[in-house]
RNA sequence: GCUCGGAUGGUGGAAUGGUAGACACGCAAGACUUAAAAUCUUGUGGCCAUUAUGGCUGUGCGGGUUCAAGUCCCGCUCCGAGUACCA
């Protein structure tokens, strides 16, 4: 019987369905642990090779803690609402439904041939009503909620009008779009309107009137992490900066919180950073100045330092204030800028590194001095950030140096000893000058000697600015959750909680209506809340996203996201594993969305993902043939100088080891019918590059291919052996043979012509060491995520082994085991064959023992002055002393030492002997 | 520009400061075979030797610490990823 994995894998993966053999319960006899994907979003192309090695990983790792006695949790789910389903909708009038269920289909198929242990029962879909239900419960609650600075959680809103009738705004500190002030008198002279507006000011989930993404051809918003150099991330589309009503979410509300949590999670230093550089925290202080018309402004700055270098402020041209500061004479310059700096994208004011601005006409008072600065309006002043104003520092600022220049402004250096005359000085160091009670001290001491100066003559104060913004929450678009909103006189309230979910309506075609609103402007029959008008946005992408992980916790419970006691046993995921792309997208705002589930008491932990692990993107490796310039005729790689040739890309799939499969190549294209070749030892050999995956490169390898010609196995243990997991590589199916090669062996330890070869008897001292060696190997590589090792000391086990014509059957028993997370199918067909009437998954992980790893005699290198010589053997107790004895009499010593005196012989430990001569 | 990675044979990659190149691919030679494939055995960083348990050299570049450096420190070069008018 040879190994026939296609029989056997297929045999186990139905037996692991007939027994649920990976479905979970809560145990609390048992330690839990969370393994956890993230979740694919079901994409027509189906899977590629690259996407199933982080799923790999994870399956390994379950599978591991899972023979360690713990009770593993191993979910995976569809994140199925997406612009591409919908895309393809408008071209083809297809249902999106319909596109994502077959494309789910599509997907289960290729998982459950690799033989991943997910316990399937607990399968979620973001497009699930029931599973929506509660991603629009979620928003209730975040429309129904307020941010409170002072207790640092979120409160029921109904608090924060409790407090209004009390006292109206005094003594408030809640996160607001902008600060407010009135007395509770005032709050109850309101009308019902009036109020609700006031209470959108501080809720949660509010409809805002913000600078947002706008995507002309997507027809719809984005958020940040949507977007990449002024293109969608999906589609590549151009992105315009657009001021509209959207509902947003108040991320900016938890920056500090999320800075914090980082702390306490095991997660790559990188991504760490790169969560940090999003957030964005700075601190500096916001002053305040005054205009000539008895008016003024507020600007942010980290550097209070520099303000005796003011010599102008400028405006960013999306600001009010712009308008408001312009005198007559100079209003149409500035309209005109301002309307020209609107047309332009996010793309094209990025690339346009020239200057340009306009001067307002106006001036404003430099709170110490008294002078006049000039008010100026330019496009490198983001309204986004900080005020949408700055106090411009020619002399320690590149931006403001570059804009002085430009304009003729006036530098005032106050570093001692600066060189501004090419370029500004921005470094946080040197000694003040110019800068009056600053003069003297180091930038490090100005710093908050300024912002105290400022505080004490009531002209700013201290404040901790961030980066990150609020997440716009709205896509006008169709295939998405709906908003459980309906609009009483202009004013958005939510539908009863008992009225969840509001499902998706059917509508005729998945475009904007006539008169510009969304998708869901079309729905006929859509319910209505006592005829008032349903909200037409759908939510974003990562709405379905945020909380999925506590759904798999407690899946199927229809009167709560999660129960109690399901979030209590599993809490949090304890390994996340995905790809680094979601770094300040999802990570961010699922993190936050648990934070706020985390206050109202709903998730138990303060982080969601306690260890997280990028896996690497595996890259495609394209083939290319050489076409003669102007001929049907290709020549091979290494023959190819001397010829003018074309490098044509070439499918991969018809290509084994660099060489060209030449009739398939033929019939892959009616275009190469014909074509002739020129061979090099009767081969045509192919050139190759590496690049992404994808189907215009025709580099695209299938798993299923390769399971087809190899088995879900040595694919499993193949993507391990390629390279450490967290790295991106290159797919190179060159060496896969050897992987395969490695399974055949290992059956061959059981079975010899169809014959079992395993016996009883009792191993030997070298046995026991070799599959010792690899219990140690493996259990130290699991933990540190270094799978490709422990392929490798699968190997070296096996050969051993072999050579040492080992059947016997607790040798191979607790190979099996070790096996068993990394090639399952083959670890169950083996552990079967062993004897064993249970599923492998049942064992018990084996634990080494380190008296069979002892050494009887151990090789020591001998070195002179650190360079090695010769190597000698010494029993695994000799002691320092007879160690240094034998070296010093040894006849090859002596021809080193020669007349030199020797210095110092340095034993160390089990590895070298070192003579300093 | 800033931040974080990385640089080791023909290739992918191993090496708690302690015999660099594990393991695998590829390549070469041999065995089996009418032949090929498959399989097995041996060799394989480079240079020089080969009458052998031989010599020299070698981890991007230049310095340093150490008995000992791919590994630690300082200064560069190049490559990759992320991010960016963030005041």
């Amino acid at each position: 019987m040879d190994y026939n994995f296609k029989e056997i894998e297929k045999r186990w993966q139905q037996y692991w369905i007939d027994h649920q053999t990976y479905k979970v319960t809560e145990d609390n006899s048992k330690p839990k642990y969370y393994v956890l994907d993230m979740f694919p979003y079901p994409s027509g192309a189906g899977l590629h090779v690259g996407h199933p090695l982080g799923y790999i990983a994870s399956d390994i790792y379950a599978r591991y803690k899972r023979l360690q006695g713990f009770n593993v949790l191993h979910p995976m789910g569809y994140d199925a609402y997406g612009l591409p389903a919908e895309q393809y909708a408008i071209q083809t009038g297809q249902h999106p439904a319909i596109t994502t269920e077959q494309n789910i289909q599509r997907y289960r198929e290729q998982l459950d041939k690799m033989g991943f242990s997910y316990d399937w029962s607990r399968e979620v879909r973001t497009c699930d009503p029931e599973y929506y239900k509660w991603t629009q419960w979620a928003f209730v609650r975040m429309f129904h909620s307020y941010y409170c600075n002072q207790s640092k959680k979120a409160r029921p809103i109904e608090e924060l009008v409790e407090s209004f009738t009390q006292q109206g705004t005094k003594g408030l500190d809640a996160a607001c779009n902008e600060p407010l002030e009135f007395t509770a008198d005032e709050w109850s002279r309101k009308s019902e309107k009036q109020k609700q507006e006031v209470l959108m000011n501080y809720r949660l989930a509010y409809l805002g009137d913000t600078m947002v993404n706008w995507c002309a051809e997507l027809g719809t918003v984005l958020a940040n992490d949507e977007v990449s150099e002024g293109f969608s991330i999906r589609g590549g589309y151009p992105v315009v900066q657009k001021r509209m009503r959207q509902w947003c979410l108040r991320v900016s509300a938890y920056a500090q919180r999320l800075l914090d949590g980082l702390e306490e999670i095991d997660w790559s230093d990188s991504l760490k950073e790169t969560q940090r550089n999003w957030i964005g925290r700075s601190e500096g202080a916001v002053m305040h100045f005054a205009t000539s018309e008895g008016m003024g402004f507020d600007i942010f700055t980290t550097r209070a330092d520099t303000i005796f270098g003011v010599t102008f402020m400028v405006l960013a041209p999306e600001s009010d204030l712009a308008e408001q500061l312009t005198t007559d004479e100079q209003r149409e310059e500035v309209q005109e800028y301002i309307e020209r700096s609107k047309m332009k994208t996010e793309r094209e004011r990025m690339a346009d590194k020239s200057v340009s601005g306009v001067f307002t006409g106006s001036y404003a008072t430099h709170p110490f001095t008294g002078e006049p600065l000039p008010i100026w309006v330019s496009d490198y002043v983001l309204a986004g950030y900080g005020t949408g104003a700055i106090m411009a520092v020619p002399a320690h600022d590149s931006r403001d140096y570059a804009f002085a220049k430009h304009f003729d402004l006036s530098i005032v250096p106050l570093i001692e000893g600066c060189d501004i005359s090419e370029e500004s000085f921005d470094a946080k160091e040197g000694v003040m000058m110019n800068s009056h009670f600053l003069d003297g001290m180091t930038v490090e001491q100005a710093i908050p000697a300024a912002i105290d100066e400022v505080e004490k003559r009531g002209v700013g104060y201290r404040k901790v600015n961030y980066r990150l913004r609020d997440a716009i929450f709205s896509r006008q678009r169709y295939w998405g959750e709906p908003f459980p909103i309906y609009y009483k006189e202009g004013m958005p309230y939510t539908l009863p909680e008992n009225e969840l979910p509001l499902e998706l309506p059917e509508v005729d075609k998945y475009l904007p209506t006539e008169t510009g609103e969304p998708p869901l402007g079309r729905a006929k029959n859509w319910k209505t809340m006592e005829g008032y008008p349903l909200e037409m946005n759908t939510m974003p992408g990562f709405a379905g996203s945020s909380a999925y992980y506590l759904r798999y916790m407690d899946p199927r419970n229809e009167e709560a996201l999660v129960s109690k006691e399901a979030n209590g046993y599993w809490r949090d995921v304890d390994l996340y594993i995905g790809g680094t792309e979601h770094a300040t997208g999802h990570l961010i705002y699922s993190r936050f969305w648990n934070k706020f589930l985390y206050d109202l008491g709903v998730s138990c932990e303060k982080e969601p993902f306690k260890k997280l692990v990028n896996q690497g993107m595996i890259q495609g490796r394209s083939n290319f043939v050489f076409r003669v310039q102007g001929t049907n005729c290709f020549v091979s790689y290494n023959l190819k100088e001397g010829y003018d040739v074309t490098p044509i890309h070439v499918d991969v799939n018809i290509v084994h080891n660099d060489v060209l499969d030449i009739e398939a190549f033929r019939n892959w294209n009616p275009e190469y019918q014909d074509a002739e070749f020129i061979l090099e030892n009767g081969k045509y050999i192919c050139g190759w590059a590496i690049e992404k995956m994808s189907k215009s490169m025709f580099n695209v390898v299938n798993p299923d291919d390769i399971i087809d010609r190899y088995g879900a196995d040595t694919l499993r243990l193949y993507e391990m052996f390629l390279g450490p997991l967290e790295q991106s590589k290159p797919w190179d199916t060159n060496g896969i043979d050897g992987v395969h090669r490695f399974l055949r062996k290992t059956w061959s330890l059981f079975y010899k012509g169809g014959k079992l070869l395993v016996s009883d008897d009792e191993p030997t001292k070298e046995e026991l060491k070799a599959v010792h060696k690899l219990i140690k190997k493996v259990s130290h590589d699991i933990e540190h995520f270094s799978f490709n090792t422990s392929v490798s000391a699968f190997m070296i086990c096996v050969n051993e082994l072999g050579a040492l014509k080992c059947h016997k059957r607790s040798v191979l028993s607790e190979l099996v085991v070790c096996l068993a997370p990394f090639a399952p199918h083959i670890a169950e067909e083996l552990w079967y064959a062993l004897g064993n009437q249970t599923t492998v998954c049942d064992a018990r992980w084996p634990v080494w023992n380190e008296e069979f790893l002892k050494e009887d005699a151990f090789p020591y290198a001998i070195s002179f002055n650190g360079k090695s010589r010769f190597v000698l053997e010494f029993p695994a107790d000799a002691t320092r002393e007879e160690i240094e004895q034998v070296v010093l009499d040894h006849e090859n010593s002596k021809r080193w030492i020669g007349d030199k005196t020797v210095k110092k012989v340095i034993v160390v430990p089990k590895k070298i002997v070192n003579v300093v001569i």
